[in-house]
DNA sequence: GGCGCCTTGTGACAACCTTCACAAGGCCTT
DNA sequence: AAGGCCTTGTGAAGGTTGTCACAAGGCGCC
């Protein structure tokens, strides 16, 4: 039924919810492409082709019904249900993603956290304490963990993505700045924090030498 | 002379310096595109024509020459000079991406960091003390920030873009879920830690419909 | 009801990106 | 030096993504 979806239209997608849930937020009940578009620097004709690939959800002459379009593109997306996560690695960037992702983020909660370094295990993070990677298998049955987010050292990300992979996990975010060899049926999905910097410094560098870079319509492409 | 790169390819040429890196911390001297590829599940033709935008850095017959390649993409990608950043909004992440990239990150180092919470000013971070974020200007001018890292919620993210345009920081990373209405010459890159999260949710859901998810491939796509 | 105004959904077009296939070129062995 | 083997660089093909323009359809006013 639903076509599909690239990688690009789901990101587009998750935009629209959002746009969508402010709106709901602010009170208004029915909205145009062109006003989506217009309030939130979209592209209506990109709005509507996205949308009418999921269904007619809107309607001729009106626009669309917010609150309807939200409760569908919430469905579609999966986000009508809880996803646990589990974090491995309590570094810096562990810990503050359990806590930002503590509670009251939606659909995803980080449930559980482990490390490999004895001086880390057994310390409070956001709700939950912090196990040994030894135990990780019990910790994601106990915890019904669904998403394994990856925050350890590059070495050790594909030895643990395995470990995830072993444990019955069913998805993986990848914060380690290493492409990993994936299991068939765990998709993983990699975030890179430092690419974008490296992207931006490319820009500023560009800039240097010629008088106007061509990244300023960047807010464009939400590249998450 | 580098006939504007695109953004796809810029993200590529960030995964194959980091991939020469390591081959140069391996001691490895010469390799080839399809070397590249299979090490690292790259694509040979892509890397071939990626680099060969850039210019004629490869031999035939033979490959590429690992240390100078690194140096050319180093140079290329602006990798070559140091650039300070400034983090606004010293929450979880703000503090974690402050420890994280604190130092020894190759280019990039956090070199001041603002909020506008009395609480959290003064308080000392990664080698800097918080300051409000009132003083932005002069904070921006003593520490020779050049990109801002923008960490506050959703709703100040606007409005602190413009404080850091008006400050004459030359580019941002926006960690706030909302679309920035940009200003010439200052690049802005959104990095959405949530919408990542979201694109899984979405295999998982029609995975769970459908026997098999089609994203098992998405280590090839390192989407930042 | 008819007419004008507005908006969606969509087919065609254009731009972009990736893959393929191969000629050009370099190294090594004989 | 000649031939085989390997690899780069590149034009062309194929696929995907985004944009445009317009027909189909709905609402409200007269």
């Amino acid at each position: 039924m639903i076509p599909e979806l690239s990688s690009l239209t789901l990101n587009r997608l998750c935009v629209y919810l959002r746009c969508l849930r402010r709106l709901e937020a602010d009170g208004v009940e029915q909205i145009s492409s062109k006003g989506l578009a217009d309030r939130f620097h979209l592209s209506a004709a990109q709005i509507r082709k996205d949308l009418a690939q999921l269904g007619d959800f809107g309607i001729r002459g009106v626009g669309y019904d917010v609150r309807a379009l939200a409760r569908e593109l919430t469905e579609i997306l999966g986000l009508d249900r809880r996803h646990p996560l589990i974090v491995i690695g309590m570094g810096n960037l562990g810990r503050a993603l359990a806590r930002y992702l503590g509670f009251n983020h939606g659909a995803f909660v980080v449930v559980a956290g482990v490390d490999n370094d004895p001086a880390k295990v057994g310390g409070e993070i956001a709700g939950f304490t912090v196990r040994p990677t030894s135990e990780l298998k019990e910790v994601v049955r106990e915890s019904g963990a669904q998403v394994g987010v990856l925050t350890v050292p590059a070495d050790a990300a594909q030895e643990n993505y395995d470990l995830l992979v072993e444990a019955g996990i069913r998805g993986v975010l990848n914060f380690a700045p290493v492409p990993i060899k994936t299991s068939p049926g765990v998709p993983l999905k990699d975030v890179d924090l430092r690419i974008h910097l490296e992207e931006l410094a490319y820009y500023l560098a560009s800039a240097a030498g010629s008088d106007e870079p061509s990244g300023t319509r960047s807010a464009a492409t939400a590249t998450g």
